[in-house]
DNA sequence: TATTAATAGTGTATCATTAACACTATGTCA
DNA sequence: TGACATAGTGTTAATGATACACTATTAATA
């Protein structure tokens, strides 16, 4: 590798698809640019990286200016680097993706992030950019690691019924699910605790509430477990 | 997202771990420093990426400049953004990972390559810069990719023997595998063809060589079927 | 207070897949 | 022609996946 000081350098940015779930939809939160190219577009949250940062700091913080969220789950995703990404000079941009509790966000969405708007997954509007792109290699990223590993959990509260949880994977999934494969599957796991609460909603029986339990999640994960759904 | 030029900007730069193998060994190809830092030491072919040419292209055209290497098989691996990377200056690097038929490169290799040389995995000398970790990431999603997508024969000549594959296998996996329920798998995908020929090697029964249908496998792979190993 | 509506919760039987396992076949070379 | 080295071949048992229907509990209402 040698290096080279006398070319023009692309700039660097990092992207973020954020995903929610909520009314047993998928979404995914935009934001509406302000100025050109694409103003009054939506557009991912995300912006350049910093010399002192790394590239999971520079997603982090810029989810955090424009969106409110902090603490969330974050994974790299892809490196975007087609030439004419952006119409006015070379960007290449590392995607990630998020997991957030929509419950939490809702609260902060007013005050930090007025231009920022959830969308179900199916009904996204026109993206700026190759946006459109990133989106559909996030949400496959998801589909993927989600039979695989227990992420879904980062979406829902942290109190949730097992319906719940079912219904967040056929978001996820785009596909029915048995109830009692689903139930026998996940609890087979050992990784749901239950709570002695439950869930009262309306003219019906209510359900039994079950938290994630994370700390056995690290240690079973760390001798090999197997978590295909 | 809002542009900004008053920030000094990363250097932008893509690594290949090219994968080959031989003699029953997966190797990995380095290149040895000819300029500090590290010089001397053994590194990942690599350089930096130009501003009219997609990251893809670049990797490839560093690969060609540096090992002799054209038409691999190649994909984007992840993005090594940590901040002193590099101790002289702020540096991204866009790893790939790549898988080359080692029957091919040998003739090439003294040519185009002469400070290029194959290492053992298990074997590998201490590398420059964090290209260990990349090296790392490269064999873990290999091994991951493996059980899902037939892309060991690309590590293969055009003509194999079923034990050639199962040892390649094998190496990738670092796990042994039944020599019936191997076959019986790979040979149910009904991607592999048998050729009229067989190979003669040494003081032992010849084997009867096959080739990978590539065709037939692009066809199966639209239809969404599994290959799961 | 009995009925209805709405979701929670539960078990079994069949089918498909995976895993374990050992011997015969065919060539070369001494 | 016997020894050696790798190629090639099926069956059984265990495990995991799939398909499937009814009862339980609550709130609302008649």
């Amino acid at each position: 590798m040698a290096y080279n000081y006398q070319y023009p350098r692309a700039a660097l940015t990092v992207d973020c698809v954020v995903f929610g779930f909520d009314e047993s939809e998928l979404k995914v939160l935009l934001i509406q640019r302000a100025l050109d190219p694409f103003k009054g577009k939506w557009a991912l949250p995300g912006g350049f990286v910093r010399v002192d940062e790394t590239l999971d700091d520079a997603a982090r913080r810029e989810l955090a200016e424009e969106t409110g969220l902090e603490n969330v789950f974050l994974e790299q995703l892809y490196t975007f680097g087609t030439v004419n990404r952006d119409p006015r000079e070379r960007v290449v941009s590392v995607a990630h993706y998020a997991l957030v509790k929509l419950t939490d966000h809702k609260a902060k969405a007013a005050t930090d992030a007025a231009n920022a708007q959830w969308f179900p997954i199916s009904k996204l509007p026109k993206l700026a950019f190759d946006h459109a792109d990133i989106v559909a290699a996030a949400l496959a990223r998801l589909q993927g690691k989600v039979r695989y590993q227990p992420i879904g959990f980062e979406l829902l509260p942290p109190k949730f019924t097992l319906s719940e949880l079912q219904h967040l994977y056929e978001a996820i999934l785009e596909a029915g699910l048995d109830k009692r494969n689903f139930r026998k599957k996940v609890l087979g796991f050992g990784l749901l605790m239950p709570l002695k609460e439950t869930q009262m909603a309306g003219r019906h029986r209510p359900a039994q509430l079950f938290r994630f339990d994370a700390d056995k999640y690290e240690k079973l994960k760390k001798r090999g477990f197997n978590f295909e759904l």
